[in-house]
DNA sequence: ATTACTTATTGTAATTCGTACAATATTTGT
DNA sequence: ACAAATATTGTACGAATTACAATAAGTAAT
């Protein structure tokens, strides 16, 4: 630098938090978005996510920003990544946190309030043009959802409290871009504690499926060994 | 809130940048640390990080402020978390966006300068009390670091350009705190391109390993399928 | 040169896991 | 009762994992 820099100089920034909060409907996975009505990007559709007070600590801000724009309360949300680039908001420099979450849609109902105009759930592969950088933020949490889809059993906060083993291969068929074998996918499953219900299906033209709830408690009492080492 | 915020009032908070560079020698994985000879926390070790530039983007600082505290140059990052709390800085709002790289520490000479006094590579599992935050954000970078040794073949950034696959297989004893079967780890890596060279361990008392190579261009021509639903 | 010693490297057998199908079961609707 | 549709289970084969054992190839002392 040329110049000197005194320490208040720095002092001129300002950050957020952007809340990905994704769902699972009608055999898609959407996001919810917002439709901004303030300048700057005044109504484009944009990630839920707003500044954070200078006092507040970023897990605080996610939900209480969340709430304020959208209406919905208590989604446990994880860090996804951050992104800086000098020019990302025209009004200063601003870098956002962003988080994620995944719920059960039918669980909540949003309501776009504050300076949110509108809020709606969009499929992940149907989303338009989004203000600031927020395509970028989506394209890149999208990735470390996946990532944790593959690792955690975090599946099932995105699908019905009951649901068909049918569903559960379907909403990874959706999220992997790919096709399963049923057979195969049932003895992955093994490893998982699903309890079977005396429940099926309702409203089929065909033999009903029987309904499976996730044993939560009776996973998080194993072991889960992270160590694989697939290099 | 009770009273009304102005948008200027977000813009009084600063970022900075904080490199945890890993390196392995002499068995043992170890991360470069410098001695602070700046208020505050002056005379503590300190992961090397900085204050980013009000015009600066994050990789960009990242490496500059590598360079100006330890004298590396050249290390590509990674993005690790970020760390927000409110008071995590003592002399005002500062949110800490934390990088890591891993490289070969005989390829590079560390020299502390700025406002560093000293440098030193210090084993991961020895580490003192730091500044601020910084063994949260070493703790946490370090599970990230594990991760990836497990996803991605990044341990050959660690080692010597040559090494014994005995060499290899003590990285991940290391690294994951646990013990391998030689000859199973050896059927693991034929998935990995290593090229044996016609070169042999020196100055051992006893017969000496064949000495490999990693292939990286082999390796990023080759289709990686990242799904494998592990649950 | 021979031999003991130490570690490198390869081999084997039992078991589990992954995969591609095929077969059977159960419900709806005619 | 029977066809239609999907659910659910089974089988067979090869690949991968695991726990050992056996062999190979150097060093160092006799």
């Amino acid at each position: 630098m040329l110049y000197k820099i005194e320490l208040t100089d720095f002092f001129t920034s300002a950050f957020s938090v952007d809340c990905m909060i994704f769902g699972y409907e009608e055999g898609q996975l959407k996001v919810l978005l917002i439709e901004r009505g303030v300048e700057p990007f005044n109504h484009y559709w944009a990630i839920p996510g707003d500044l954070v007070y200078p006092n507040e600590d970023l897990p605080d801000a996610a939900s209480r920003i969340l709430l304020e724009l959208t209406g919905l309360a208590d989604v446990p949300m994880h860090q996804s990544k951050s992104f800086g680039a000098p020019n990302r908001h025209p009004q200063g420099r601003v870098i956002t946190i962003s988080y994620f979450a995944l719920i059960r849609i039918s669980d909540f109902e949003i309501k776009a309030s504050s300076w949110a105009e509108k809020a709606m759930w969009v499929a992940v592969n149907d989303v338009p043009q989004l203000a600031f950088d927020h395509n970028l933020i989506l394209e890149s949490t999208y990735e470390i959802l996946k990532q944790k889809l593959n690792a955690d059993p975090i599946c099932f906060d995105l699908l019905p409290e009951k649901f068909t083993l049918m569903e559960l291969q379907q909403l990874y068929e959706y999220a992997f871009n790919t096709t399963l074998d049923k057979a195969n996918f049932r003895k992955k499953l093994k490893s998982i504690p699903l309890i079977q219900l005396n429940e099926s299906q309702q409203n089929v033209k065909h033999r009903p499926a029987k309904l499976f709830k996730y044993d939560a408690s009776a996973y998080s009492s194993e072991k889960h060994d992270s160590f694989q080492f697939n290099l």
